[in-house]
RNA sequence: UGGGGUAUAGCCAAGUUGGUAAGGCAACGGGUUUUGAUCCCGUCAUUCGUAGGUUCGAGUCCUGCUACCCCAGCCA
C-alpha cells in the first residue's frame, strides 16, 4: 500500500495535499467530464484513473459529466458506451451521472446576470466578421459595433435568441471582455449559439446552446468540483474559466489543472481521426481489437487492471510524451501471466505421423494449467499418433541453435513424449506436408534414463481430437510510430495489423466464456471473441509472448 | 520582445528548506526451466536542453540562450 501511494504521486495530487493542508478544502471533489461523441479511448483511461483515483484515495468523489453542450455531434449511444467503460474499468461515480445540460436552465440565468452586469452582448455579426475582427495572435481584435449595445437591449434579443426568433448563425451571445488580450479567448468569447438541433437530453426545449467555456466552468462550480483536471490544450483557456466564476453570482469557486495527454505509440488517440477510422472502415468497428478504445482494447482481451496498472506506471505530468506499445504490452503480459490458464494451440499446422504409436489409441494425458501455479488443476490433453505441430518447429536440419524439431534430432512434445523425427513428405512447391516420427514411451513425465536431452520443447494438438479455431492476429495499427503527425495518416495504416488464422486448438479450449483470456503456450496470449461459439471458436491474440529468441 | 506551457537515460518518470541522480518499460550479460515464456542475479545518467553566475556544495537558486508543444471554431 506505502509503495502503491508513493507511485501514485504526481504534481496535482501535490496541490491537493497542500490545499487539505492550508484547509482550504476538506473534501476533494473531481469529475470525469466526457463530449459524448465519441468511445472512449487509453486516453481516457489515463483522465478517469486520474479522476476516480483521487477521489478513492482522498476518500473524496467524482461524477460522471456528459459534456454535451454541441448536440449537432453527440448521441445517446455514445452516452451509453461511455457508462458501460467507466464502469467496466472499475469506477463508480457519485450519484447518478450527470449531464452539462442539466444546467442548461442555470446557465440561462448567468448569461443573463452577465448581460445585467453589462458583461455580455448579443452580436449580429456575420461569422466571418467575428473572425476578423478577433484579431491575430500578434495583433489585438477590434470592437464589434455590437459591443456597446445596452442591457435593455441585449436582454430582449437574448430572449429572441432563446425563443427562435433568429436564425443559426444571424447572432450569437458574446461575453465583453477584452479585444487586445494576449489570450485569444479572452477577445469576447462567443457564449451562446443559436442551433436548431434536438438534443438527446433536452429534446427540443432550447434552440440556444452554451459553449464549452461558458458551460465547463459552470457546471464545476454547481457540482462544488474542487479540482477540475483537463489536459494542457485547455491551459489559455483557464484565464477564461476564472473570468466567468468570477463573474457571476456562485459561492464556488473549482480551480483548473492541467496535465499532458497520452500519445501512443503507432496509434491514435484523438477523437477526430478515431472517428475516421471508423466511419471510412479502416476498422470493423469502435470494439476492433486493434483500436486504442476502451472497447477495443477489451475485445482484445486487456483486462481492466491492465489498463489501470498502465495509467499509474505512465503517471501525470505537464510534460508532452510519446509513450511506447511496450508499455502497455507489459502491463497485459504480467498480469496474463499470472492468471491465464495455459492451453496449446497450433497456429500453422503440419501433420506428424508417430509412426511406432497404436493406429486407434487415444491417451488423455494431464496437463497443468500453469507451470508456476498447481493450484489451478490440469486439464486433459489427448495424445494421438497423428498430431499437428507448427509448422516452423520443423526442419530438415538446422543448427543447434534451433532448438526445434530436426531430422534425426529429437524434442519433447510439450507435456508429452520425446519425439525423433526419422524422414518427412513435401509437396510440389518444397513444403513440408508430413513428417514422420518415432517417440520414446518411457519419456512421459521424465527425462529418458540414458541421459539423453532434447534439442528443445515444442507444443501440438492432436489431429483428430484437436478443434478447429479461427485465430485472429492483431499487430499495431500504424506503420509510423506517431501517425497523427501524418497528413493523411490512412496512408500508414499497417496492412497486416489482422492476420486471420486457421488454426487447430486442443479440445479443453471448447469450455471458456467470451473474454477470457488463456496463453497458448509458446506463441501468446489470446481471448475469446464475442462472436465466438462451441462451434466456430475465435481467439483474438491479445499480445504475444516476449520472444528474446534472434533468429 | 504576441501570449501560455515544457525540457532528467531509447521511452515513461521520481527528485519540494541546495548536500552529491529512485523506480518502471526497453535493451544487454549470466543462472534455473518439459513454454526461446515465467522466475532469479547482474549491467545500463560522473550527469539533469544549453552557456554563464551565486555557493564549500546546484537537477534544485539567478541570468542569458536554444528546442519543442498549445492558442486566431458560433468544437471540446
Amino acid at each position: 500500500m506505502a509503495e502503491r501511494d508513493r507511485r501514485a504521486t504526481n504534481f496535482i495530487r501535490q496541490i491537493i495535499d497542500k490545499d487539505l493542508a492550508a484547509g482550504i478544502h476538506t473534501n476533494i471533489v473531481t469529475r470525469f467530464p466526457p463530449e459524448p461523441n465519441g468511445f472512449l479511448h487509453i486516453g481516457h483511461a489515463k483522465s478517469i484513473c486520474l479522476n476516480f483515483g483521487i477521489a478513492q484515495d482522498y476518500h473524496g468523489s467524482c461524477n460522471l459529466r456528459f459534456d454535451d453542450t454541441n448536440p449537432a455531434k453527440e448521441n445517446i449511444d455514445y452516452v451509453n458506451a461511455i457508462k458501460k467503460d467507466v464502469s467496466w474499468l472499475g469506477f463508480t461515480w457519485h450519484n447518478e451521472a450527470r449531464y452539462s445540460s442539466d444546467y442548461f436552465d442555470l446557465l440561462y440565468g448567468f448569461a443573463l446576470e452577465l448581460i445585467e452586469k453589462g458583461l455580455a452582448y448579443v452580436d449580429f455579426s456575420e461569422q466571418e466578421a467575428v473572425r476578423e475582427m478577433r484579431g491575430t495572435l500578434k495583433q489585438p481584435g477590434t470592437n464589434s459595433p455590437y459591443r456597446d449595445t445596452n442591457v435593455a437591449e441585449n436582454l430582449i434579443h437574448f430572449e429572441k435568441m432563446r425563443q427562435g426568433d433568429y436564425k443559426e448563425g444571424q447572432c450569437s451571445l458574446r461575453a465583453k471582455i477584452d479585444m487586445a488580450s494576449n489570450f485569444m479567448c479572452m477577445r469576447d468569447p462567443i457564449i451562446y449559439r443559436v442551433r436548431f438541433v434536438h438534443h438527446h437530453q433536452t429534446g427540443d426545449k432550447w434552440c440556444i446552446y452554451p459553449m464549452y467555456d461558458f458551460t465547463h466552468c459552470i457546471s464545476d462550480a454547481i457540482e462544488g468540483i474542487t479540482h477540475s483536471l483537463c489536459t494542457l490544450e485547455f491551459q489559455d483557456n483557464r484565464r477564461l474559466y476564472d473570468w466567468v466564476i468570477e463573474n457571476i453570482s456562485i459561492e464556488c469557486v473549482p480551480r483548473q489543472y492541467e496535465f499532458s495527454r497520452l500519445n501512443l505509440e503507432y496509434t491514435v488517440l484523438s477523437k477526430r481521426r478515431l472517428i475516421q477510422l471508423v466511419d471510412e472502415n479502416h476498422v470493423q468497428g469502435w470494439d476492433d481489437p486493434r483500436m486504442p478504445t476502451i472497447a477495443g482494447l477489451r475485445r482484445r482481451g486487456y483486462t481492466p487492471d491492465s489498463i489501470v496498472e498502465f495509467c499509474k506506471r505512465i503517471g501525470v505530468t505537464k510534460v508532452d510524451n510519446m509513450v511506447e506499445m511496450s508499455m502497455l504490452e507489459a502491463c497485459i503480459r504480467e498480469e496474463l501471466n499470472d492468471s491465464a490458464p495455459r492451453r496449446m494451440a497450433v497456429l500453422d499446422p503440419i501433420k506428424i505421423i508417430i509412426e511406432n504409436y497404436p493406429d486407434d489409441k487415444v491417451e488423455l494425458l494431464q496437463a497443468p494449467n500453469h507451470p508456476n501455479k498447481p493450484e489451478m488443476g490440469t486439464r486433459e490433453v489427448p495424445f494421438t499418433r497423428e498430431l499437428f505441430i507448427e509448422a516452423e518447429d520443423f526442419k530438415e536440419a538446422a543448427n543447434k541453435k534451433f532448438k526445434r524439431l530436426v531430422i534425426g534430432k529429437e524434442v519433447r512434445l510439450r507435456n508429452a513424449y520425446f519425439i525423433k523425427a526419422e524422414r518427412f513428405d513435401q509437396d510440389a512447391h518444397g513444403n513440408v506436408t508430413c513428417v514422420y516420427c518415432t517417440f520414446d514411451d518411457s519419456t512421459l513425465g521424465n527425462d529418458p534414463q540414458d541421459g539423453r536431452k532434447a534439442k528443445g520443447v515444442i507444443h501440438w494438438v492432436s489431429a483428430t481430437k484437436g478443434l478447429k479455431a479461427k485465430v485472429c492476429l492483431y499487430d499495431r495499427l500504424f506503420t509510423v510510430p506517431n501517425p497523427g503527425a501524418q497528413d493523411d495518416f490512412s496512408q500508414s495504416i499497417n496492412p497486416e495489423s489482422l492476420i486471420e488464422k486457421q488454426a487447430v486448438v486442443e479440445p479443453a479450449l471448447m469450455l471458456g466464456e467470451q473474454g477470457q483470456g488463456f496463453q497458448f503456450e509458446r506463441v501468446g496470449y489470446f481471448s475469446i471473441d464475442g462472436s465466438s461459439s462451441q462451434n466456430s471458436l475465435v481467439f483474438n491474440r491479445t499480445v504475444g509472448l516476449r520472444d528474446s529468441w534472434q533468429n
